[in-house]
RNA sequence: GCGCGGUUGGUCUAGCUGGUUAGGACAGUGGCCUUCCAAGCCACUUGCCCGGGUUCGAAUCCCGGACCGCGCACCA
C-alpha cells in the first residue's frame, strides 16, 4: 500500500478504476500536459456522458417528480453573501506554522487545548499570538515553543476581484446553496408565497482543498446536486408514508461513540418512532434518496447513512445524516442531509435589510389584543438624554412579552446593563384589538445535498466487475441501462459483403431513435463486445449474414442479434421493433429475459 | 501544508550500482484472414514529468518544482 503509483487510488479498487477511467475516457486529471493540477479532473466523452446521465436521473427524482423547482445561479459572488453565510469567518482557518519542523497547525484548536477559551476561531491573530506566548503554546509535532510565530489565515474559498481593481471582493461559491438562499425573496414570489416549496439547483462549487485526496473523492472543483425545501417549521409535515417502509441503514451517532463498527437496519418509520432520527424532514429524504441511490446503481451492500457526531455538525445544522459509500474499504460521503433551520434566511435578512420570510394568510382574519407603547419623548427625552431611545424600544419590547409589568404606577426596563424606570403613564401604554390578516414566518430548510463527482466514482466502482467468458477473463461495468454513456453498440459480424452496409443503416435509425449508439467494425466481434463491456454498454446488436437472408435460417430474414452486457446472452429482434425494444430495455419497462 | 515513497508510448510495466538502436505486454491504425465473445499473420504510430546541475556521456547521480500514493494535519 506504501507503493507510490503515477494513478490515482492507492488500493486495488481504486487503482483500476483509474486505470480504466482514464483509458477508456471516464475522467482523468485536468492540465496534464502542463504537469496537472492538484484537485482539478476532466471528465472525459464517457464520464461527461454518465455524469450527465446521473443529474438528469437526480433531476426526474428530487427535482420533476416532487414539483419542485430548479434554478442556475452565478458561480462567483460578492463578499457580502458569504458574511451572511458565515463562510467568511467559518471557512477562514487561523494557522500557525512550526519554526522548527514546518509543520502547519490550526492555531484556534491549538490555544482551544491549552486555554479555556472555546471560541478561539473569532479572535484576532494579534490576540491569537499572544495567548500562544503566554501560555507557552508547543508544536504538537515536535514540540517547539510556538510563541512569536506569526498566526496567518488560509481561507478555503478561492477569491476573485469583480470588475477592475480590488474594490468589488468576489468569491466562487463553496457550496451552491448560497446561490439559492439569497434569491429567496424573488423565488418566494414565484412559488407565490405558498410554503413548502423547494428550489434546487446543480451546479459547479469550490473548495481551496489543503490537500486534494483520492481521485475524485476530495477535489477543488465539483459538482453539487443540492435541493432546498422550505417549510412551515410550525405546520408542514413531510409525506412519511410515501416512504415509511422503506429499510434504511442507519449508523447512528451514538452507535459510533459505543465504536460499533456497523450500521443498523431499520425502516423509516421505525427511525422516526425510535427517535433516532431526530427531523421527520430529514428522514423523510433518507427514505426518498435510498430508493434512488439503489437505482443508480450503487451497491445497497456497500451503502449507510451515518449520523454525524455533535462536535462535526456544522455551525447551521442541528441534525444531520451523510449517506456514504463503501470504496476501497473507505467510507465516501456522497450526500448530506441537513436540516438547515433558519439559519440562511435569517442572517441574509439581516444583513441585506430585505425580507427573508413569508406572509402566511390565516384563513379567516383574527382579532387579537395586542400590548403597545407609544412613549412620550418629550419626557423620556429630558429625562434619560441619549439613552431615551433604546429606553422605549425596551419598553415596547416589554409589552410584548410581559404586559402585567405595566400594571403598577412605574416600570422598570434594563438598558445597558442599568436599570431604567418609567411612570406608566409616560409609556402610553395600551392594549389594543388587531385584526391580522396573516402572520409573517420564516420558513425552515431541509438540505439534501449531493456531490455528483463522488457519485460517478461510487457508480463506476461498484459497477465494476469481472467474469470469466470462454476461458477468458473479462472486465465490465454493470451500469444501470438509463445511466451507461452509450445505450447500444452496432456491429456487422464481418465488415465485408454488404454487412457493413446494413449495420450502418441500422446504426442510423437507432440514432434517430434517439439512442445513444456506438457503431464500430473494427477487429474481431469478441474483441468488440469487450470493448463495450468496459464501458458499460449494455446492449449489442449485430447483423449477420441472417439479417440479410443469407445465412442459413431463411426465416431469420431482417432480425439482427441482441447481446446482453452482464450475462451476455442473445436473442433475436426483428429490425422493424428494435428502437423500441431498446428503449423499453433502457427505461426498464421490460427485462432481457421478456423477449422471445 | 509537513514527512516518507514514487513518476518510462494511450494503459500496465522492464531498465535506474551512468555508455542499451530504452525492451515487453495490452491498446490503437492500415492490410490479410475470420460466419457471434479480447484467435492468427504482416506493417505502422506513440515514451524516459518539468527546470537546473555533475559528467566526455544522464531514464539512471545531485538540487529545485509539478503531480501521484500513504501517514499526520485539514475536511464550515
Amino acid at each position: 500500500m506504501s507503493e507510490g503509483n503515477s494513478t490515482a487510488g492507492g488500493n486495488t479498487e481504486g487503482r483500476r478504476l483509474a486505470e480504466l477511467a482514464k483509458r477508456r475516457g471516464f475522467f482523468f486529471q485536468s492540465s496534464g500536459a502542463y504537469g496537472g493540477v492538484a484537485g482539478f479532473y476532466t471528465y472525459g466523452p464517457q464520464g461527461a456522458t454518465l455524469k450527465t446521465n446521473l443529474e438528469e436521473a437526480w433531476r426526474d427524482r428530487f427535482v420533476t417528480r416532487e414539483g419542485h423547482m430548479e434554478i442556475d445561479a452565478p458561480d462567483v459572488m460578492p463578499e457580502a453573501v458569504f458574511e451572511a453565510s458565515g463562510h467568511l469567518d467559518t471557512f477562514d482557518d487561523m494557522i500557525v506554522e512550526c519554526p522548527a519542523c514546518d509543520a502547519t497547525h490550526r492555531a484556534d484548536h491549538l490555544i482551544e487545548d491549552a486555554t479555556d477559551i472555546e471560541e478561539a476561531e473569532s479572535m484576532a491573530n494579534e490576540a491569537a499570538m499572544e495567548v500562544i506566548a503566554d501560555h507557552e503554546v508547543g508544536c504538537p509535532s515536535c514540540g517547539e515553543p510556538l510563541a512569536d510565530e506569526p498566526v496567518d489565515n488560509f481561507n478555503l474559498m478561492f477569491g476573485t476581484n469583480i470588475g477592475p481593481g480590488d474594490a468589488a471582493p468576489g468569491y466562487l461559491r463553496p457550496e451552491t446553496a448560497q446561490g439559492i438562499f439569497v434569491e429567496f425573496p424573488q423565488l418566494a414570489e414565484y412559488a407565490r408565497n405558498q410554503l413548502p416549496f423547494g428550489v434546487a439547483q446543480v451546479g459547479k462549487a469550490y473548495r481551496n482543498e489543503i490537500s486534494p485526496r483520492k481521485s475524485l473523492v476530495r477535489v477543488r472543483e465539483f459538482t453539487q446536486a443540492e435541493l432546498e425545501h422550505f417549510v412551515d417549521p410550525e405546520t408542514d409535515e413531510p409525506p412519511l408514508e410515501r416512504v415509511a417502509d422503506v429499510e434504511l441503514p442507519l449508523y447512528a451517532a451514538a452507535a459510533q461513540q459505543r465504536e460499533e463498527g456497523t450500521a443498523v437496519e431499520m425502516t423509516v418509520q421505525e427511525a422516526v418512532n425510535e427517535g433516532v432520527i431526530e427531523s421527520e424532514w430529514v428522514a423523510f429524504y433518507l427514505g426518498l434518496a435510498a430508493g434512488w441511490y439503489d437505482r443508480v446503481g450503487v451497491d445497497m451492500d456497500r451503502f449507510r447513512y451515518r449520523q454525524h457526531l455533535p462536535g462535526e455538525l456544522s455551525h447551521y445544522a442541528s441534525d444531520c445524516w451523510d449517506a456514504e459509500s463503501e470504496v476501497d474499504g473507505d467510507w465516501v460521503e456522497v450526500t448530506g442531509f441537513a436540516y438547515r433551520g433558519d439559519y440562511d434566511l435569517t442572517n441574509h435578512a439581516a444583513h441585506s435589510g430585505e425580507d427573508y420570510d413569508i406572509f402566511k394568510q390565516y384563513d379567516e382574519p383574527v382579532t387579537v389584543e395586542r400590548p403597545t407603547v407609544d412613549p412620550d419623548m418629550s419626557e423620556l427625552g429630558p429625562t434619560f438624554g441619549g439613552e431615551a431611545e433604546a429606553v422605549a424600544e425596551a419598553l415596547a419590547d416589554l409589552a410584548g412579552r410581559n404586559p402585567d409589568a405595566f400594571e403598577g404606577n412605574t416600570v422598570t426596563v434594563e438598558v445597558d446593563g442599568g436599570e431604567r424606570t418609567v411612570p406608566v403613564e409616560q409609556t402610553g401604554f395600551a392594549v389594543e384589538e388587531v385584526t391580522e390578516a396573516g402572520e409573517r414566518v420564516t420558513p425552515h430548510v431541509v438540505e439534501p445535498s449531493f456531490g455528483v463527482g463522488r457519485l460517478v466514482y461510487t457508480v463506476l466502482a461498484h459497477a465494476y466487475e469481472t467474469d470469466v467468458v470462454d476461458g477468458e477473463e473479462r472486465t465490465y461495468l454493470s451500469l444501470p441501462s438509463a445511466l451507461a454513456p452509450t445505450t447500444v453498440g452496432v456491429f456487422p459480424l464481418m465488415d465485408r459483403d454488404g454487412l457493413g452496409d446494413r449495420a450502418r443503416e441500422v446504426a442510423t435509425q437507432l440514432r434517430e431513435a434517439g439512442l445513444a449508439v456506438t457503431y464500430d467494425d473494427s477487429g474481431a466481434i469478441g474483441r468488440r463486445y469487450r470493448r463495450q463491456d468496459e464501458v458499460g454498454t449494455p446492449f449489442c446488436v449485430t447483423v449477420d449474414y441472417d439479417t440479410l437472408g443469407e445465412g442459413d435460417s431463411p426465416d431469420l430474414a431482417g432480425t439482427v442479434t441482441v447481446r446482453e452486457r452482464d450475462t451476455t446472452s442473445q436473442r433475436r429482434v426483428a429490425v422493424e421493433e428494435l428502437s423500441e425494444t431498446l428503449q423499453s430495455l433502457r427505461r426498464g419497462d421490460i427485462g432481457f429475459g421478456d423477449l422471445g
